[in-house]
DNA sequence: CTATTCTTCAAACGCTCGTTCGAGCCGTAC
DNA sequence: GTACGGCTCGAACGAGCGTTTGAAGAATAG
């Protein structure tokens, strides 16, 4: 049934990332993680140690990577001698959307990754954070530099709206219904709107 | 309709809208409910039938109210002769911010409502679109108006993106601490940065 | 080979969940 | 008064939860 060379540590994460995006962190059993993964029950304690565990590990493992790709993304554009807000601003969204692209779960995990917005667990927080914190205020200091007529505060403002909405958006959580299109068009879409609208929500005076 | 002031229906939906912004729908149990509401535990399913009927009655109570007073100072705006983008973008974000501010657990609902965004229960967004969309498509007929170079379908779009920062705004989802603020001064500041950051992505060419 | 370690398994643990039930309370109508 | 309907109550139901256990299996080292 099973691709043997998938451990079941692996296995037990994607398909958790999957159940956690389409039914919550408490919203999911492990009896369904577990019987989704093909594994016994017991092997996300053996493995992971607690369910709680579990949650922050499927958190790491694309964050990690995440981050990584948007400072790479970043340090390739503030490289290069033209350097533009839209410039910038792909850097932060592109690697997302590759990842919301990500044929191997990570489109689940854009979800499992605006859930954790919503939630309000002041651990699961403080676990964002600081894996989140790091590379968003290497992307605040790019953006100064862009935007040298605003100050500190309103630009963490600002920033703070466009994560949201960039949040929002990747996950695919608009009420209105674009019928007939396919959903990596859609994405496509989805990020070159939000490019433009960050943008110009940037340069407001 | 018998109703002393604080009836056994209405506690049980003040504590369960808080409850719900807190920990979720799955998250908080109906014994948390009636407890936080001091009621007897079977009061739930005899006054809503079931939990999935409790949660959409959380829903209605604030949604009717909330649409009819962005209706309301849609139309205001709207017969007014000076009408400007800014005008309509207060209308729509001011009752949710009013609703925010609310002393009768309002400020819980809009966290309620954010995590409806995140849920994706098909039959809690079917409910929210019943009774969002038709408010949704008044203020974006005001918004083609004051907007006439902006085709429909980019419209729409930027709509979507205006309604998910905002939601994520109102419920103090941003992961930027902002200690010492109060918060209904911080609830002030994040409309007026949200209008000001809206208007210019709409304006965007 | 045996010995050791890592991994999987079925079964159970204690607990909480949403829901149901029937007896009892209480204000109103007769 | 008695009867009744709306409402509340404590208690229990079966189901599902996260976690633990101890034995069986698989893999590796000496």
């Amino acid at each position: 049934m099973n691709a043997p060379h998938f451990s079941t540590k692996q296995r037990i994460l994607d398909s958790a990332e999957a159940l956690f995006a389409r039914h919550g962190f408490a919203g999911a059993s492990l009896r369904q993680v577990t019987a989704a993964a093909s594994v016994n029950l017991a092997a996300v304690n053996y493995h992971f140690g607690s369910k709680e565990n579990l949650v922050n590990e499927v958190f790491r493992r694309r964050l990690d990577e995440l981050n990584a790709q948007r400072l790479q993304a970043l340090a390739a554009v503030l490289g290069k001698p033209g350097c533009t807000l839209e410039g910038v601003l792909a850097a932060f969204v592109r690697p997302a959307l590759a990842l919301a692209q990500d044929d191997r779960g990570g489109g689940s995990f854009v979800r499992v990754l605006a859930r954790a917005y919503a939630e309000h667990n002041e651990q699961l927080r403080k676990f964002l954070h600081d894996n989140y914190s790091p590379a968003l205020k290497q992307f605040a200091a790019a953006f100064a530099n862009l935007l040298p007529h605003l100050d500190k505060q309103e630009l963490y403002w600002r920033l703070d709206i466009i994560s949201g909405a960039l949040t929002y958006a990747m996950a695919d959580f608009g009420m209105i219904k674009r019928r007939g299109v396919p959903e990596q068009q859609h994405r496509d879409l989805a990020s070159e709107h939000l490019v433009k609208f960050a943008a110009a929500g940037l340069r407001a005076p």
